[in-house]
DNA sequence: GACGACTGTGGGAGCGCTCCCACACTGTGT
DNA sequence: ACACAGTGTGGGAGCGCTCCCACAGTCGTC
């Protein structure tokens, strides 16, 4: 008897077998869906688990199998102030979404703190969960490769550079960058200025190169007093947006490597008395709230962020599982509308498309 | 051995024991703290642990003590869309905040569709959480009185009624949204409608007591028609906005329950020539990236989230501890700033309060 | 100086599973 | 007729803990 006073509680494996009239290992083979049971067997097995309501206990099968069946959302919490906003609650829900038919928990943990990552680093040693999701991590964080030398598999969302190590899925920053500027040509703008988030994010140096191959395609040439760095927040778009003007007033657009940013530079445009869209038109990145609520509101380049849960879910849950990386191109696996590319050492590395959402502030 | 090869991988607690040359049972002791141990002891132990970095395995912990250390804060996935932008992120954050010096678990679970929630209903029925947070429960969602029935220790979030049943973290709708009504009076506002949210949902109905109350407490008549239902969508702000400019053209500020019924509503007004806010004065309520974006930027009614989620939190361990519920008072336990009270039924309900964050709207 | 009360301590039993070995029992080949 | 692979099946062992009973040692008490 335990302290908790089980008795008459939830039934176990060996009440489902004696139940059923066989053996516990046979029940255990049905439960985990094992192929060598006769049919008539199955069939008995499962209508005494429907009969008593059976639910296997997690802690044993951890127990038992060394294996937990829980996967770790990862956040570093600091970031999550600006990150948040819509992204958070997207890659939640993507995850879920691919988690829902499983049998996996997710288990969150924030890692904001110093003290905390230490704390998050012990947890993550004490292989407490099969698997790691790892959300916007910095190019200078010990903890991927903290994860790579326990063994624990691993996937992050957005690469920390062109070569990355580890198995990532990312969005088309580059591409979702030149789309953006290909709009503001194809409106008819000519002086196209952008505001950079920190170059050394590997993406930020993407929406930047991206604006630049944009213009180069289309045989313009890239003018360096046209671009400004910012540093992801609305103040600093707005100093950024400051510059720009001050070096180029003539200019007649501005692509902005975050809706943030952009919130900024729009302030700083209407402090000078200039109109959106019909003197400068403004683009941002990300799609948040604040693009839809601006006003005018914002045309932004969305990041399919939910699908980017679901499938760096996927990609663990099939690394878990020891199946196969998504090696992308010509062999065409389950990598839905993915662009997929391995990297030097073989890692998956997912790129799925961004798309231009079009508003009224261009 | 075992099929991950687990051979020279972790340490057990035996291991410990062999290396601080005690028992399996005293070392038990030291890492769960019981006091019966000498300090001498104590003191050889906690050595062997640092230096064999032991980590208790958690899923022989929970087998063997029939608890899980771990609580599910469920979400439910529909409302997550509306809710979901500050207010998700916040929640987490708080329950994080709570969570991080203790050694429980914080498992998100998602419940969207119909399927999704007997799923959930499922698993909670399994035991695998110590305790569940319910976030934004509806009128007549089944569930808690589920979670009641298993007797799973349950918070949740925002009362569903003045009788709540169930152990609840509830901000003082009543008092901000009356706080707003006299914000506008002190700005010498004097016709102001209100847009409510649907009536049924208790905390909107508060908003619109408070509306009542503090105008009632100024010495002004209520008059119906300055009242207007609403839904939380953009949309329905718009529609209930444009109903309350038919019946009455001349009213001088608008109070919404949510800022993005505000924002619907400042769309509408924008579409009738009303300046804001020297037409029109507007205050929304929950105070999200959606005011701080406006333009003007928004007046709202700043709920703590972060600290609700704390305080869900804390309330919910204690209760798995089985430590005596804060009844609110005179008695002043631990709940940091808040109005705490106990229902009928001496369920705890703990008040914590709004506060209004002033901008440029009114 | 024997007795109990108390304080630490060791270790057995058992939590509910999975893994795997051993054992029927079938069918096929010689 | 026998051997032998193949297919289901039962159940032992063990995962790493917590709980708790038993017991050694220490002190005070009559």
């Amino acid at each position: 008897m335990n302290g908790h006073g089980r008795s008459g509680g939830r039934p176990t494996l060996e009440e489902v077998a004696a139940r059923a009239g066989v053996g516990r290992g046979t029940v255990s083979r049905v439960i985990n869906g094992s192929s060598k049971v006769s049919e008539h067997t199955r069939a008995a097995v499962e209508a005494a688990v429907a009969e008593l309501a059976y639910v296997p206990n997690r802690a044993a099968r951890a127990l038992a199998a060394n294996r937990t069946d829980a996967i770790a959302l990862v956040i570093p919490e600091p970031e999550a102030r600006f990150f948040a906003e819509p992204y958070f609650s997207d890659v939640v829900r993507g995850v879920g979404a691919a988690l829902a038919e499983t049998d996996v928990q997710l288990v969150l943990t924030l890692a904001g703190s110093d003290r905390e990552r230490r704390r998050l680093a012990q947890y993550l040693s004490g292989h407490r969960v099969d698997g790691v999701l790892l959300v916007s991590v910095h190019a200078g964080d010990p903890l991927p490769e903290l994860l790579a030398e326990l063994g624990i598999p691993t996937v992050i969302s957005g690469r920390r550079s062109a070569g990355e190590t580890l198995p990532s899925v990312d969005s088309d920053n580059l591409a979702g960058a030149a789309e953006a500027v290909r709009h503001l040509l194809g409106r008819g703008r000519r002086a196209i200025a952008t505001i950079t988030g920190p170059l050394d994010v590997y993406g930020a140096q993407c929406r930047l190169d991206g604006y630049r191959q944009a213009l180069a395609a289309a045989g313009h040439p890239v003018d360096e007093e046209l671009v400004s760095v910012g540093d992801f927040t609305e103040d600093g778009g707005r100093r950024a947006m400051r510059e720009l003007l001050n070096r180029r007033p003539a200019l007649d657009a501005v692509f902005a490597a975050s809706d943030v940013m952009a919130a900024g530079a729009r302030r700083e445009l209407r402090a000078a008395g200039r109109r959106i869209p019909r003197d400068v038109a403004l683009v941002g990145f990300d799609d948040s709230v604040v693009a839809r609520h601006m006003d005018p509101p914002l045309t932004s380049v969305r990041q399919p962020i939910e699908e980017m849960g679901r499938t760096m879910t996927r990609l663990l849950l099939d690394q878990i599982a020891g199946k196969p990386q998504p090696a992308g191109g010509p062999d065409g696996r389950g990598v839905p509308g993915g662009l997929g590319a391995v990297g030097a050492t073989g890692v998956a590395a997912v790129v799925l498309p961004n798309s231009l959402v079009v508003r009224e502030s261009s």
